[in-house]
DNA sequence: AGGCACTATATCGCATAACGGTATATCGTC
DNA sequence: GACGATATACCGTTATGCGATATAGTGCCT
């Protein structure tokens, strides 16, 4: 079934969420918003992100929400807002990206960053 | 096939690689590692860990390596070391999960870096 | 009015990969 | 030799991404 094992987010969840994050979007919208931030490293396809969008609101990390005011209404547009537990999951995969970028650091893998601290000594 | 997308590297591979970086590990000894350095975040299945490796050497990111002198001999060690395939992957992978940290920080999903740049100001 | 590209959602089936379970064999220590 | 830890391998299940396809509404142009 659909448990969405806690544990590394895929990339097309990560990125629905983090589209979600200031804006309610519709699927659709979530497609092209995902392909400009990203500058079209990820690309999903229609049938990836359906599918995504189906299980996140199984897991309730996401809700269909009503429609926002204002837009167009294209009757077929069904839009998505992050839950409470969305954002949690989000902030807690940020976290761990980031230990793994460091972990990445640690072994001389990427550039070492100017930090504040680095400046103060 | 055994084709490793170019692409997101799943949790697995990236731990293997990165432990590969410094020394020629054999599979026992790359689960160990890989639990210690994660804090037991990323504890591999043997299974997991072994179907991984050889899918590594079948696209050439690792290759099984001769056994270091000094070790001793349990002869059903195999060796593997990272190539330079393998090098250039994971630090395309280290630097796709920085650029992630860094569109999770923009959204406010992690606390500011105090970085050089920001103190000069 | 008709055509056509774009918008929008949904479903099927295949391929990849993680992982639990199990099997097998060797090592070190008692 | 018994036993626990070490070490590799294979099988079946499950989750997921994605190509392909279906269906239909929208907006624009002629």
């Amino acid at each position: 079934m659909a448990t969405l094992d806690r544990g590394p987010l895929t990339a097309p969840v990560f990125q629905i969420l983090l589209s979600l994050v200031d804006d309610d979007l519709h699927g659709y919208a979530l497609i092209q918003d995902i392909r400009q931030r990203t500058d079209g490293e990820v690309s999903l396809t229609a049938s990836t992100l359906y599918a995504a969008v189906k299980r996140l609101v199984t897991v309730g990390l996401i809700s269909e929400t009503t429609r926002p005011r204002g837009e167009k209404d294209d009757p077929r547009r069904r839009y998505y807002a992050i839950s409470p537990a969305g954002r949690a999951t989000l902030r807690a995969e940020a976290a761990r990206l980031e230990r793994l970028t460091l972990m990445a650091r640690e072994k001389k893998l990427l550039p070492a960053l100017r930090t504040a601290a680095a400046k103060e000594r």
